[in-house]
DNA sequence: TCTCGCGTCGTAATCGTTTACCTGCTGTGC
DNA sequence: GCACAGCAGGTAAACGATTACGACGCGAGA
């Protein structure tokens, strides 16, 4: 592969010059600057970006940490992230961490290795102690979802409180009263703070949150099944089960439509995240919609203002707004009336 | 961040020294080696993989190029891909080239300027013509579920005739005489590979493959549903229908749900892929299952191999197996009967 | 005693850029 | 006629590792 130098031999002038009219840093005379194109393309001459970065200390690159893209909503996020990302020149490395805190840290050291311009983790399994190393080094990290108790750290999240209430407010605005809901683990505090969105709004409500309509998660379909399981065992079962993502929606969907059982009428159903696939489930599913294509190109805006230096001295924390989506799996919408119209002919 | 040096400086030898005893590439004196190791504690070194690759001319990290991470499939694919480049101690930067030739050939050209070690391309958007510089170049390619004409590159697919008689077979073992199929564009060999075994299937039963049951799609849901509008309007209409992609496949479940109808009563429905939420519809989804983990590893092994070296001199191309899995979308089968039952209590 | 080999380790070139610094040259103002 | 600004371009030192060579010391064999 041609090097700068045998680019700078053919068109006779130094390797200075042909840098120079690469990148634009001095002016050259038009006659040598034509003179280096033509070499260039002779040589189907591409600058390294390896021995680039060496010299100027930057690689262009962030890393992506998160815990498996199998799952659609890191999938979403990652590729809102890639898409920023790609329009501000950078290339991102992706590590699957598999949930496992022992990968995460081995990956974590793999990108500081490689000089990455900065990090993006979701869902990290590390806490504080774990990441100070990263900091200290000096390498921008943006948290996705999540903060960094302790650490002062710049990250992009949801309002979810506000996300829950809508969620809430909806279902109590179709009737219902008695609403479950299927939270995450107690450490996140993205379930938490969601209870307390559901939490106001039922006592706004004048109605309070009964702790035997609560059933824990763990953000996988399997959840929701387990959760109708539970639920049904009541004596006086939920109307309405308000799910913390659309995973467990869908398995509480399943589970429903296993018992002989359908959405909106036996049980309302609504979920969070919005991701694509909530769509296309029958029926489909009501949901809180996380704008992640604003938050990844946010996350990826807060990274580079570290980068460049210009970030503020204390951290920044983007919050941004959900927006309820009303489908059919909480109430019978005008569109599912029409298409059981059609069904007819 | 501490260098080669600083770690020589402190321990009192030279950077050969430190190197050797960080790879492993010389015999060092325990005493020395101690030295060193405590100086690199000291600093908290980390070898600086930018300048590493430049010497060593290899980077330990290979370019993955996909239309988008957002389709399920895509994801696992990059799931499998990552997780198996890991083990070897490669990273993957990922280009979503959002189905554009020209994004896609440009992140192709920025991978090339990256130096990555390797490509591993699925359903790219390019031709041989735009393959061909890169190959050029000297970096291996290796293509998934697709090959290039013309240009002789290794290749993961899967035995897509194959699949498709597995999908085929069983409807017809199920009493399915009029069965239609969504294919994809008959650009893609995939699908006209499918179609192959489709209509051998078929003959096979001493059947035809009727022209009226073909809906040609595009790998996304909503042709699923206009599948499904297709298919109704005939005279006769299909009493199964296999789609050639899971979210195909989605679309029509939805589709049969908002005209009141459900599979597999009213109409079987069979997918493609696999996907892992396949798992999770209303019905779930029988499906012919890409061996994804399998196909990924193979995919970056084959990768590692031509990076290496070692691989002969011609192309080489892997197919694996598909395989059936059963669930509820095609037949009343086990399970679901028993989660009838259980409803009933 | 000399030589040879082996085990250790250091010196310095190298990978392909960028960029600080220097050198000529030309033209202008006095 | 001279000093000097300003332009155009080259020289060579980084960046941080790896690695080809060579050097040194020591013990063994002749």
């Amino acid at each position: 592969m041609a090097s700068i130098r045998d680019v700078a031999e053919l068109a006779d002038v130094s390797t200075a010059t042909v840098s120079h009219v690469i990148n634009g840093t001095r002016p050259v005379s038009s006659e040598l600057t034509e003179r280096v194109r033509q070499a260039m393309a002779l040589l189907s001459y591409r600058p390294d970006a390896v021995a680039r970065s060496l010299r100027r200390r930057e690689t262009l690159t962030i890393g992506m940490l998160v815990p498996s893209i199998e799952i659609p909503f890191f999938a979403s996020v990652v590729y809102s992230v890639e898409r920023a990302a790609s329009d501000y020149g950078y290339s991102v490395i992706l590590c699957n961490s598999g949930w496992q805190q022992a990968t995460e840290e081995a990956q974590l050291q793999d990108l500081l290795a490689r000089r990455v311009d900065g990090l993006i983790c979701i869902s990290a399994q590390m806490g504080p102690a774990e990441i100070a190393p990263v900091v200290e080094t000096g390498t921008p990290v943006v948290m996705f979802e999540r903060q960094m108790p302790g650490v002062d750290l710049d990250s992009v999240g949801l309002d979810n409180a506000q996300g829950a209430r809508l969620a809430t407010r909806h279902l109590l605005d179709h009737g219902h009263r008695r609403i479950a809901i299927v939270c995450g683990p107690a450490i996140s505090s993205v379930s938490t703070e969601r209870i307390d969105g559901f939490r106001q709004t039922l006592t706004s409500a004048g109605l309070t949150l009964d702790p035997g309509l609560v059933f824990t998660g763990d953000y996988l379909s399997d959840s929701g099944r387990q959760a109708l399981d539970y639920f049904l065992t009541l004596d006086e079962p939920p109307t309405a089960i308000f799910a913390f993502n659309d995973m467990m929606a869908l398995g509480l969907l399943q589970a429903l439509y296993e018992r002989g059982l359908v959405a909106p009428d036996a049980m309302a159903v609504v979920g969070f995240d919005g991701i694509s696939l909530s769509q296309y489930t029958s029926p489909s599913l009501t949901t809180v919609r996380q704008p992640l294509e604003v938050m990844g190109r946010a996350a990826v805006e807060l990274l580079l203002a570290r980068i460049r230096g210009e970030g503020p001295g204390e951290a920044q924390h983007v919050t941004l707004e959900p927006e309820l989506i009303v489908r059919d799996s909480s109430i019978h919408n005008h569109q599912s009336v029409e298409f059981t119209h059609v069904s007819d002919h």
